[in-house]
DNA sequence: GTATTCGATTCTGTATACAGTTTGGCGCAC
DNA sequence: GTGCGCCAAACTGTATACAGAATCGAATAC
């Protein structure tokens, strides 16, 4: 989850800020959890001023919401926006496809590859943390090897909501059919076709939005009340 | 130069960010330019605290850049980096089009009009200012008007490092010419003719990049000898 | 005259202190 | 028994204090 920021080298509160986002990701602490300042400071041994740094970086990644003089939580991500999530990665990773067809080269094939080896491997071992880590991480890669690093850093941020949101909204994608869609992708990239790479990599997108529960549930009806007060 | 950010509401600190942000888009803060925490605190009437919260926020959004130990400085964007930035707008903005040729509505389109007579009245009247602040703006509401604010946010952050971009690296860029471009664009988009609008869109954000002089000069030689020493 | 080293000053990074607000619970009225 | 209001505890927002690093200049060596 490290954030490939050059000049932005701040060790201390990176430190807090990796931990917390981690710990989101990987559902230890569920959307809607509120983090008191002091209690984190007390954990990492720090103060609240490194604390309130961390926080602000990560309510700047939407990962938690700042609501004034009432504190920290983690972010309940709105149906709507979790839509635009996916809408905007759709429109971006068709986008990236372009670069990709003209740019990618032998080599990066092969990361991909082996990529997707390590995929399926973990698929077969039903190590699901992994698994699901993997996946993301696919995209990641392709963010990269479109050499653009700006663009890597807004994939990445993209893929830490998606991955609170998909959390939150519980997938009933199967993690296999996921794989098979990225080896297509693979493939059309090799042979540099590049309407099929676009068309694959949208459509993915859609799959893995449209296996998400939607509905307005729990944490919308939360929502929904405080509105209505 | 507002961030539209609810939830993220911190007045102080936020009245800070938007300053500085105005004070170097407006290119009264040069690239390079230190920005000494005692001293904002001083201009603001609040403590270093609250100044460094913006500064955090400031770096975030890659204005100033932040050196361990050294304080914070205005951005100097590289010319990599700049090209990064306008690669991945010609992608957001070509993709942008598709959502626009299916979403746009009447009303939107007269708004457009209405600002693109705007544009073409504060370049006949030679108000340089206004006229930089109008060009720009043409993309934000381009992007508002997907209905997308997730992408509105991303767009709002690119603008504000291609305004950044452009003083740095002066622009040779004829208003007008831009101004036609971008009258062109809603003329496609009336007229839903996708294609058209993908290609002018793209080959606009072309244009604004080829109009820079990405040559390495005096603010990367003052980079050159830092690294030298 | 040039280069180098040491020291004073300034500035950043972090901790702590204090003021104002929110929150949760207890007691009182009805 | 239920609802309202008040008080105490906890927490956030901001200011201040202190330690350590970087910078700049002067003095010294060559």
């Amino acid at each position: 989850m490290s954030r490939a920021t050059p000049g932005t080298t701040q060790t201390t509160t990176q430190r807090i800020v990796d931990s917390i986002t981690a710990a989101i990701v990987e559902r230890r602490l569920m959307p809607g959890t509120k983090l008191a300042e002091q209690r984190l400071a007390d954990i990492f041994s720090v103060s609240r001023t490194v604390v309130r740094q961390a926080l602000n970086q990560l309510s700047r990644d939407r990962l938690i919401t700042l609501e004034p003089a009432r504190g920290a939580f983690v972010a309940t991500p709105s149906v709507e926006e979790a839509h635009q999530v996916f809408e905007l990665r759709q429109l971006l990773e068709g986008a990236m496809m372009r670069l990709l067809v003209e740019r990618i080269t032998t080599p990066q094939i092969a990361e991909l590859r082996a990529h997707l080896k390590a995929e399926q491997e973990a698929i077969a071992l039903n190590h699901v943390a992994e698994r699901t880590r993997l996946l993301a991480h696919f995209h990641s890669l392709l963010a990269r090897m479109t050499g653009n690093q700006v663009l890597e850093e807004l994939q990445a941020d993209l893929l830490s909501r998606s991955s609170l949101i998909s959390l939150m909204y519980q997938s009933s994608q199967s993690a296999a059919e996921s794989s098979a869609e990225h080896k297509a992708i693979v493939d059309a990239l090799e042979r540099r076709q590049l309407q099929v790479a676009v068309e694959l990599a949208e459509s993915h997108i859609e799959q893995v939005e449209r296996n998400l529960r939607l509905d307005p549930r729990a944490p919308d009806l939360a929502e929904a009340l405080k509105e209505h007060v």
